[in-house]
DNA sequence: ATTCTAACA
DNA sequence: TGTTAGAA
């Protein structure tokens, strides 16, 4: 009882949970199959919001890759930013 | 080499 | 959405 799994203790003391900002927008790009350009509008239009590093450069976290796969799935059902914000909104 | 913003023959 | 120029 009360145990915690080997994976939780690395993320507690290496911070590489699913919410840590680790990838550039590049990777990103490779990993989702979206365009820099896609991925940097979707984050005008509010669906994202990767922080930024101390030269300004986006960073996102495995949980925005996943939102990302998400977007692109609905986008591919024929909705637009907006109805996208809306779903999006009520999975959190 | 990468990424960022702004802008459009 | 793509692409490009100029800066970081």
């Amino acid at each position: 009882m009360g145990e915690i799994t080997y994976t939780e203790v690395r993320e507690m003391m290496l911070d590489v949970g699913a919410n840590t900002p680790a990838y550039t927008i590049g990777v990103v790009a490779d990993m989702t199959g979206l365009t820099a350009r896609q991925i940097r509008y979707y984050e005008k239009a509010d669906l994202l919001k990767p922080i930024r590093t101390k030269g300004n450069q986006r960073l996102y976290s495995q949980n925005d890759i996943e939102r990302l796969v998400q977007i692109k799935k609905l986008l591919n059902k024929g909705l637009n930013a907006i109805g996208i914000k809306k779903i999006l909104e009520e999975q959190e």
